[in-house]
DNA sequence: AATGAATGAGAGTTCATTCAT
DNA sequence: TATGAATGAACTCTCATTCAT
């Protein structure tokens, strides 16, 4: 009884000690730049029981994706939640993003890995329809703020919702992407920078567009 | 003395040759995904020729990610000489960044590699530095406009021009990256998308905000 | 008492249900295509178990071959047993043999591994011993038919009995191969053919010809 | 134009050298227990290379059968060509086949490890379709043998040409691998044999069984 | 200068075997 | 006694790089 229990939170640890190890080889290899063996060492286990777990590197890489990928679901059903006005809602969501990004930069690289490479994905496994699903759910919320934003007359943009939408998580992420690389684009460019500072005011710049605001 | 002139220029089109073969590949299959057999073979040459034009598959890398930032300053400086107010020529950058990437839409996801892994470059090498030449240049162009911008009152927006760049540039990265993505990114989405008409209507948005446009 | 009686029962009983899955592994995927997972999961029990009662996967190989020659040598002297003259005893012996084939494809292919693979087991292990000793056995039935029907007069092919017998074997070994190989073997052959009939009717041909039959 | 030659030879040099290689350690540990690394040391040859002159250890596999057998191939044909009745014919056929064994021994036992294994070779590759042409062939000498027999009186067996064949092939089979592992047979029995008269001498009974001789 | 054959380290993956429980 | 998690060596195959010609 004990044994059995025990043994299910072990495996359980196991699971999450290799998906962080993954995380992080991920993250700093890419996709394809990471190997097996790095993932083992740094999980401290062997190679071949990194397949105990997860039948191959994709499934690897796509738990990991899920693992953040749900996280960032149950922030986004908690900002949904709060209520408000639609834009109150879609500043609320992407406040979200930008803690999370925060608490997690190396989470926020990771996660759009996936434009950057030509590796495809199997699009066949029960892995990839859980991808699949956690993203429709966070797109989903987006939808559901701006739709009601529309309705209550706090976001006056022309266009589709998911137009929007998908404009304002795609300039995040790519802002994002800057402020998690900081180091690398400061050694690239003339000037310093308060990249966190830049972060946030770029949110400030997009969603004051969002509301059709004066000029 | 004909004779090291013709030298000096076949060798260079060897080079441009390969440079051209490359970029396709890399483009295609990625950084790691590519390799110097299939470089080899476009550019109707032997594996071994590649090693004497260039020491590595890194610096084959880098030498394509130049040229393209060569052509990328040559835009750039174009738009800044047609002059005008600063947020004319602004406008004239953004829409040159977007044009490019419509005609090279692998060269923009190329471009944005480095933000994606920690793949090291060494940064010691020639190359490198002048590879980061040239993003200060192309920055220096932005900055050129906005500075201008604030002087002659066209380009309302509070904070450093410097911010502001780099969060027009981080956003229009983010967007250019769905948009080159777009099969993989409808792939994960529960509604198609008419991203051509996204990405355009993307600058539009940001543009209005950097007007502080009134609604 | 009781006790250690029902734990040696147990004990037995445990090695025939793992003999009897390991059995069925070796033959449907060949020598080394068997895992020991697919053994242990065959028999309801784990991998770890196995090691319990064999000691390595040689072992166990040797030991699904034993109990299948043991199996042999029963018919072998059940055939001897009913008597009659030599040739009778000799086609009685290959019948069973035939018989044997048909009943067990499988055992019938897996029983001449050796002849095409040098694939060494260990000479010294008690399990080596037993086997060879069955083998003896079987031989010497044959033998003990050839003698009589030599004597008999109903054998009437000259040279040694033992030639005759090992080419017998040899003879049928070859054509059971072809048979229980028949879907690759007709793969290969531009025509179809009936398996069954053909090795029915090898026998009477050569058992025609140790008769030394007229026509 | 001599250099071209010259690599020309050399490369069917190397790749003559890596079949070689690769028909003995196929032949000693069997088809699945042949390493590539193993093909490679015995070829003097990096790993490396075997896949420059064969794209995967089937091909290699397949390579080497197609080798031998393009040799059976031309010495049946020989046979055939050398006129006669239909038994004198078949007669030839057979000792070819035994002619072949005696010289090639290793060929013999390698062109039957197919029988003993459940490894699948991938029916659709250029190669496999030579090797089944080719046995197709050989079948094709040994029935054009047989029907001639049926023709001309000399060969009073009933029953299908095919079906005789294929009895003829696989008896020689099998006689043939006891031949070959005559020393683990030896190893195996109560008795001493002479295995080469125990072969010539298999072939005259088979074949008096297909003369239908009295005695 | 150009070739392309050769290399060998290293990739993902499998599996017989061990061992703490 | 029985387990199954863990191991690590082995597998096939790939590819950046070298080097004799």
């Amino acid at each position: 009884m004990g044994v059995q229990e025990r043994r299910k939170r072990e495996r359980s640890e196991r699971r999450e000690q290799i998906l962080e190890a993954a995380e992080r080889v991920f993250l700093e290899r890419g996709l394809s730049g990471a190997t097996m063996e790095e993932v083992a060492s740094r999980a401290e286990l062997s190679k071949g029981t990194l397949y105990l777990y997860f039948k191959s590197k994709d499934e690897l890489y796509l738990a990991t994706a899920n693992r953040q990928l749900a996280e960032m679901v149950s922030r986004f059903e908690g900002a949904l939640e709060a209520g408000g006005t639609g834009i109150e809602m879609l500043e609320r969501l992407v406040r979200v993003q930008l803690e999370y990004a925060i608490e997690n930069p190396d989470h926020a690289r990771f996660s759009t890995t996936w434009l950057n490479t030509t590796y495809r994905l199997d699009a066949d496994s029960p892995s990839f329809d859980e991808y699949r699903a956690s993203i429709a759910k966070l797109f989903l919320c987006g939808n559901e703020a701006i739709e009601l934003g529309k309705r209550d007359g706090t976001v006056r943009v022309p266009g589709e919702p998911f137009e929007l939408l998908v404009q304002l998580w795609g300039s995040m992420v790519g802002v994002t992407l800057l402020w998690v690389n900081a180091a690398e684009v400061v050694r690239r460019l003339p000037w310093d920078l308060d990249m966190d500072h830049l972060m946030h005011s770029y949110c400030d710049l997009i969603l004051s567009a969002i509301r059709g605001e004066t000029k």
